[in-house]
DNA sequence: CTGTATCCAATCTGATACTG
DNA sequence: CAGTATCAGATTGGATACAG
């Protein structure tokens, strides 16, 4: 994106940071993950639960991304009725104590 | 958003991340931070140049934001033809060094 | 030089209904 | 239970022309 290219600068010339904000960014994927960041297993419609205000529509298509971009993972169990479980991956949970200060940041 | 309170997640009910990504998203808020990270006093011609690809529509308008925001400050002196520089602002600077480590996990 | 105004296309999000 | 399909509205991004 930029062309700046100073050594304090997070950018080059593919911006990391675009990189990474399009694999966590939209309205869902934080919230997503910070609740499996906190509970390991959780079914999904635990996570409509959670998740306060998302609809069927984003977290399905929210968790079909988070998974494809490894950040979490699913684990089908065939009884029946299906049962389907989340996790998180040790890449996913990387995300957390990076977020942290970001965090603090938005709160001023 | 999530109803997630553990200790390690950084989200809350009303999550300061997504209140951070709102000022800071986008396609374009990042590069021109990084750039005027770098660059101290740019003219608006010159951000033209530097992030590159971006249009007249979209570096005035997130501009604007990143003003209000007080991520930037925008100095002009009424000179002819007028004459306009961006700076950094202290708050917009400190995001640089917590975004380097997500630009870190972008990569990898 | 430093922007605004307008209009259009694309993408994202949501509501509702339906399926294995 | 764990989703998919479809459609509509909202938001975002971009092209072009114009203004102080």
């Amino acid at each position: 994106m930029s062309t700046c290219k100073a050594d304090h600068c997070p950018c080059g010339q593919t911006c990391p940071l675009q990189v990474a904000l399009k694999r966590i960014g939209g309205k869902w994927k934080i919230p997503i993950l910070c609740v499996l960041s906190c509970q390991q297993g959780i079914r999904y419609n635990e996570l409509m639960k959670k998740v306060t205000g998302i609809t069927n529509t984003m977290l399905a298509s929210s968790l079909k991304e988070l998974e494809k971009d490894q950040l979490i993972r699913r684990v089908q169990y065939n009884e029946m009725p299906i049962r389907v479980e989340y996790f998180i991956t040790e890449k996913g949970n990387q995300l957390i104590p990076i977020l942290q200060p970001l965090a603090l940041w938005g709160m001023e």
